[in-house]
DNA sequence: TGCTCACTCGACACCGTGTCGAATAATTTC
DNA sequence: GAAATTATTCGACACGGTGTCGAGTGAGCA
C-alpha cells in the first residue's frame, strides 16, 4: 500500500514547478492534458463515475498510457487539488490581522473570497472533499489545509479576546474556529452545487458573516 | 433509470411495517439478514467498497439472490436510512417549543440527542450523507429530513424574534436555520468518525450550543 | 550513427456487476 | 393431500472496468 506521493513514477525527472521555465517534455504535456480533461469531466460526474478511458481519450492517448503518468484516479485528483491549493492559501491569508477596519469587513471579505474560489473550482473542491473519506493521501493533504485555516482563525480569536473585544471562552478559541471553518466549507460545498446566482451567493455570505460575528464578538450593538 | 422506490420487486406483498405482527415470510428474514450485514460492514468500509457478495455471504445466500431482494446497493442504504429516520424525527421534535425552561437548556438537549443518535448509527448516517450526491432516491429522502429540521428551527426562531428575545434579521430565520442545521450535521459527521470519547462529545455539544445561542439570541449577558 | 530513455500501445488476467432461465421450497387452491 | 401457483434460490453468462506486462517507437544526445 506504500504511499505513492508522486503523480509520476519513481525515477521520473523532478516535476517542473510553477516557477520553472524549463522546456516542457512531451510527458508533461500529456499529464496536463489528463489533468485538464479530468477537471472538465468533474463538472458533470463524480470522480468514481469517471472511467480511466474517458480521461485518456479526452487527452488523445490510449488507456494504458494513463498508468505511466498517474498511479490511480485519486492521484489525478490529488494533483488537481494542488493546483487550487495556492488560491486557497491566499484566501487563508485574509483571515489574518486586519488593519483598523471593523471586524465585520475583514470577515465578510474573507468569506467572499472563499465563496468565489468555490464558485471557480467547485467540481474539484467537491471531489477533493469527498475523497477525504476514501484516499489517505487526499485526506492528509486537506487536513493540512483545514488546519491552516483553523489555526489562523483561532489565533485571531485569541487576539480579539485578549483585547476584550470578543466574547471570552468557553468554548475554546480552537473549538470555535473549528466549527466556524467547517460550517463555511459545508455551505460552500452545497452552494457550489446549485446554479450560479449572485443573489444567493450574497445571501450566503451575509448569513455566514452574521454567524461569525455573533459567535466571536457577540451581538452587534 | 425509472425510480425503484421499493426494496422488494414489484408484486411483492406489502412490507410488514414495524407494527404489523403478520408471520415473517422467509424472504423477510433474508432481507433483514442482508440489512444487518450491511449495517455491520458499514462500520468498516464505505458503501461502494462493499461488494454484493460480501453482503450475501454474510447473510448465507448466493450473490445473485441479492437482486431478488434489492435492486442495488443503494437500495439497501435507503432501507437502512428508513430504519434510523424515526429516531431522527424524534430528535427533530425536540427543536419544538420548550416550556418555560431557558433556551440554552432546550438547545443543548436537542443537540445532545442528535449527537447521541450519530454515535449510535454513525456508519449508516455517514453513508447516507455521502450517497446524497450519488443516488437521487437517497437525496430526496434526506432533503426531506433536513427540511423538517430547518422548518421547525426557522419557525422557532421566528417565534423568539417576535417575542423580542432573539436578534432580529437579517439574516432570514430560514437562512440562519439552514446554516445552523448543516453545521450540526457536519460536526456530527466528523465526530462520529473519531473514536468515541465522552469528553470530546461534551465539548462539541457545548461549542455547538454556544454558537446556536449567540447566533439566535446574541451574546448572553 | 547508434544508444538510451521517456513515452506509448495492445493484449491479457482479474474482478465485480446485473440478468436469465432453470431448479427448488413454500403456500394456496381445490 | 395432490395439484397449481407463487416465492425464493441458484449457477452460468455477458459485460465493462481495472491494473500490469512486455514489446515497440521516436526524439535527443554521445
Amino acid at each position: 500500500m506504500m504511499f505513492g506521493m508522486s503523480p509520476r513514477p519513481a525515477g521520473a525527472p523532478p516535476a517542473n514547478g510553477a516557477g520553472s521555465r524549463r522546456k516542457r517534455s512531451k510527458g508533461d504535456l500529456t499529464s496536463q492534458a489528463i489533468l485538464d480533461t479530468a477537471e472538465q469531466l468533474l463538472e458533470t460526474k463524480s470522480l468514481d463515475e469517471i472511467a480511466v478511458d474517458e480521461l485518456t481519450s479526452g487527452a488523445g492517448i490510449s488507456r494504458s498510457t494513463f498508468y505511466f503518468h498517474f498511479e490511480s484516479r485519486e492521484a489525478v485528483l490529488y494533483a488537481l487539488s494542488e493546483r487550487v491549493a495556492e488560491g486557497l492559501y491566499d484566501s487563508a491569508a485574509l483571515w489574518l490581522r486586519r488593519g483598523s477596519e471593523p471586524p465585520e469587513d475583514s470577515i465578510r471579505r474573507a468569506i467572499s473570497g472563499t465563496v468565489a474560489l468555490w464558485r471557480a473550482h467547485g467540481p474539484v473542491l467537491r471531489a477533493a472533499v469527498r475523497a477525504r473519506d476514501t484516499s489517505e493521501l487526499v485526506r492528509r493533504f486537506w487536513s493540512g489545509v483545514a488546519r491552516k485555516f483553523v489555526d489562523s482563525t483561532a489565533q485571531q480569536i485569541d487576539i480579539e479576546r485578549e483585547a476584550g473585544v470578543a466574547v471570552p471562552g468557553p468554548p475554546t478559541a480552537r473549538a470555535l474556529a473549528t466549527v466556524l471553518v467547517s460550517m463555511n466549507e459545508t455551505m460552500c460545498y452545497s452552494l457550489s452545487l446549485a446554479r450560479k446566482s449572485a443573489a444567493r451567493d450574497r445571501e450566503v455570505v451575509e448569513t455566514l458573516t452574521a454567524v461569525w460575528l455573533r459567535a466571536v464578538y457577540g451581538v452587534p450593538r
